[in-house]
DNA sequence: GACCACGGTGTGGTCCGACCACACTGCGAT
DNA sequence: ATCGCAGTGTGGTCGGACCACACCGTGGTC
């Protein structure tokens, strides 16, 4: 025989019972998962739970909480998808669910998905692009200090490597960009602009692979990104926004097979 | 007694068991959740999945792929986040998992965690706002049909009632300028714009409160509106720009509190 | 005394089977 | 033709079990 209550007490939906009286208010239609994200991020933005601080156990969290183990792991599922939460297996220092710090892999996937589904063109996100990377330009000419102009000479250097295959070329074109836009010290515009080369990688590598003039086209990019590096060297805030947004334009039309352009 | 093997076969876990052989590749080391994210991701990116489609019950989806339903829920819970899903009970029409476009909440709760921990800045969030909504404002003045001016007009109409709580006001004024970028055209500028609105809504209306010439800072928001309205009816693109950034430059500034300002 | 092998312990990872709430479906009584 | 209600399939929740892993302390060995 089964016994029918299976839960003793309330029970995990909230009951929409009562007669006579007036003003219902809607009630509360969250899942359990959802309550325990508000726990968690009420901790967070109460500046309880910090960058690095360690989660109470999965099993201790769901008691406390006076909800099942599977709740609270969905929920740390989702902060984990927003690059707030990072889970470590094992004992002792580095295990357990941290507070983390991890939001281009979030902005990546997010981004991705929803240019595959068409919410967002891709001309849409280029021009995010040209907006960012103008704004980050101007700024890297004001603030960018020796060592990241050096940083930004050796990806250079990279990008002249004649061996480099179109991948390789084209990591250290994304890095080129990141490096400037992480130099401008907008922490936004740097993870944004990662994200977007990031979430377009795989269309630009297939896209390369139908180039026909090759050298023609890494040729073109190279010498672009020389000029913005010189411009930077010369702090012409002016001349590297324009280059740059230059840049970009020519790079999303010599790319004409990228889906939705 | 109890049973030792509880999974008859290979077992969730991939083993590193073997000897005698060379050239060890990196195994796998994905959980299950994200290995069903893959297969599910996969199939939004080759078009076989677009926003609207069902997606199977989680029971079948669990058996095709030969995890438990609960890698499947964990999945489904990181898709849902990033705005891609969306799950409803029930039976036939509107039940299921569906593919879906929310990115709207997925950005808003991203970026209100994320400036909550500090890794972005308050300023660089406005100053990404800045960039949007410049953009934003000058392609409305070439685009923007009647019908979006007759609606900013109607909002501009919300923040002139007499009787508007703070609340009442800034939600126009948000819906003001998420008008405005909607009537740009970029789907990404006006999905930013309105997320980084929303995840800004609860400091800026606790900002709100400690304003003492009230009438005064409300008055010189509907001007500066007014003259935006004015110069998107006029085409004027340029003007139209400056005076967004000018605007919302001004609003931060009048709003110190704000933290990380 | 210094070292190492090994079992204990606590963490997240995975799975299973059951039950609940819900909304539609269709059959049967009226 | 209409209404009521049991049936069915969906996601939502739960508790309990087991696995893999990394650490840590103990005790034996050299």
């Amino acid at each position: 025989m089964v016994e029918n209550a299976h839960h003793s007490e309330v029970g995990p939906h909230r009951s929409t019972a009562g007669a006579g009286g007036a003003a219902w208010g809607p009630v509360s239609r969250r899942s359990t998962h959802e309550l325990v994200i508000d726990a968690i991020e009420d901790q967070i933005m109460s500046g309880a739970l910090a960058v690095g601080d360690l989660l109470p156990p999965e099993r201790e969290l769901a008691s406390r909480l006076q909800v099942s183990r599977t709740g609270v792991r969905e929920a740390i599922r989702v902060l984990e998808a927003h690059g707030v939460l990072r889970s470590e297996v094992g004992s002792g220092r580095g295990a357990g669910t941290f507070v983390a710090a991890l939001p281009r892999a979030a902005l990546e996937r997010f981004l991705r998905l929803h240019v595959a589904l068409a919410n967002f063109p891709v001309h849409d996100v280029v021009e995010t692009r040209v907006l960012l990377e103008r704004a980050s330009a101007a700024l890297a000419a004001e603030r960018a200090d020796a060592e990241a102009l050096a940083e930004l000479e050796e990806l250079l250097a990279r990008m002249d490597r004649p061996g480099a295959s179109r991948e390789d070329f084209n990591d250290a074109d994304t890095e080129f960009h990141v490096a400037i836009a992480r130099a401008g010290g907008n922490a936004l515009f740097a993870e944004m602009t990662g994200a977007i080369r990031a979430s377009l990688r795989a269309p630009i590598l297939e896209a390369f692979t139908k180039v026909e003039d090759w050298d023609a086209m890494a040729g073109m990019l190279r010498a672009q990104h020389r000029e913005i590096l010189d411009a930077l060297r010369a702090r012409e805030s002016e001349e590297a926004a324009r280059l740059t947004a230059e840049h970009i334009r020519a790079a999303a039309a010599a790319l004409p097979d990228l889906p939705g352009a």
